[in-house]
DNA sequence: CGGTGTCTTGAATACCATCAAGTCTTGTGG
DNA sequence: CCACAAGACTTGATGGTATTCAAGACACCG
């Protein structure tokens, strides 16, 4: 997910054909390979940071999916607050409810220059009855969205601001290192997000984002530079993240 | 929704068999129709108000359907404290994420008496093969399912006690409409929550969901009483509810 | 080099939680 | 049927967590 200038053309949306995945970060992740196996060749949209993939109220026939970058998929509320549902990494499809409702209300934003490339939405629910197997893979990561979207529920309505900033960094560690972008040495990752990227999904403020981390620095539980983020100690941030199960 | 003691037997599960769906309290909603189409003889269970339906960590082969009476499902943390993730009212499927993953950490209890019905996670699972209208229905209330999820995320995480609260009551209130569960005159409807459901659906304490619904009363907006509720003045309610689109 | 975005820190405030006491209702067993 | 226990709700006092407001430091970009 580092950005790649190359493709960043002067263009908001550059367009880019070529077969398969060569390009993928995900390794291949799961439901977007078993897509691309049936559609080999598509464009992949390169997009820069910041910018807006899927605007709400907008109609739209295509899915699309995370080859390169993060982005966020957040619903806006009219005074300006934004909560932010789901970090998108690579190989996630940006929401399962995108298949069948064409409106839903929700904001993807490009967090780091994104590559995406796009399904079409009635080509997927027809290969869905044709091929089981994907069927299934499907399902998957539909119930795995919905679980994802529960334990959201929880955390806002039931933990405090420590744990919410805990669990959200532990849960992207997890879902990178089972995509094999995780350093399996150092434990380090790639960490993008800004602050308020943090306090939109935590349901927090920035202010108290930055108030909180810094205890975590000051205390030695991580480490955050350059974008990039290490778990000093897993043991005690883990602690920290699941003191009630 | 009101109780039929004579269905509740000394058991604390009382078996009865019935062909379709005569008891039906949601005039034969939508998804739990469809199905009953497909299997009309099935055992109804019968529980008593607050009675564990579904345990966490048990493994189960069936999906439970509400046909009559109103139940939570949640998510329980280890120092007791509990997020309701939905109010089911007749005709709800528990969760459609039990179809497919049978170890699902929900734990549904029975709010009123409740009778309910299971079907096989096996036969749903064939059935959506053979029948794409059922496929469709089905669909539909996932991805209604994983909106409402979504929302709920927004409300927890950038809404104040009174907007949740008054939101969770429209959203009750529409429901219930949709079924044919309310006075179409007086719009009044059954109101069975306690105070402690609407806290732990809503992310707060019993004591200050007390408050402000003692304010929401003060101030003429609602009128809650004998565990029926009618909007007062829905426009100044729905302000409060939307206030933040 | 101004402008914008990001982060930090401190002070004041708001919102909601916690604690506690008391009323009233509901259910239950003697 | 009564006595008692448990649950449900209210209200006030107090406290803590997170927000709001504000100001300043720093980096990056055009």
């Amino acid at each position: 997910m580092t950005a790649r200038p190359g493709l960043v053309t002067v263009e908001s949306v550059a367009l880019r054909t070529q077969l398969g995945c060569d390009l993928c970060a995900a390794n291949g992740f799961d439901l977007c390979q078993a897509m691309s196996l049936l559609a080999p060749e598509t464009v992949i949209r390169v997009v820069p940071a910041r910018r807006v993939i899927y605007r709400e109220h907008e109609l739209y026939d295509e899915v699309p999916f995370i080859c390169d970058g993060w982005a966020a998929c957040a619903i806006r509320l009219s005074n300006g607050s934004r909560q932010i549902l789901s970090i998108l990494l690579p190989g996630d499809m940006v929401s399962a409810a995108l298949l069948f409702d064409a409106r839903a209300d929700y904001l993807v934003e490009a967090i780091t220059d994104v590559h995406y490339r796009t399904f079409k939405r009635a080509d997927v629910k027809a290969s869905l009855f044709k091929h089981p197997d994907l069927f299934e893979k499907f399902s998957k990561a539909f119930i795995e969205e919905k679980i994802r979207a529960d334990q959201l529920v929880v955390d806002l309505g039931r933990r405090t601001a420590e744990e919410r900033i805990a669990r959200l960094i532990l849960n992207l560690e997890d879902r990178l290192s089972r995509r094999g972008m995780a350093n399996q040495t150092t434990k380090e990752i790639d960490f993008p997000l800004r602050q308020h990227h943090i306090a939109d999904a935590t349901g927090l403020t920035p202010v108290h984002v930055s108030k909180v981390l810094s205890e975590f620095r000051r205390s030695g539980l991580v480490k955050i530079s350059d974008r990039s983020l290490a778990i000093l100690e897993p043991a005690r941030f883990r602690r920290i993240a699941l003191a009630r199960r």
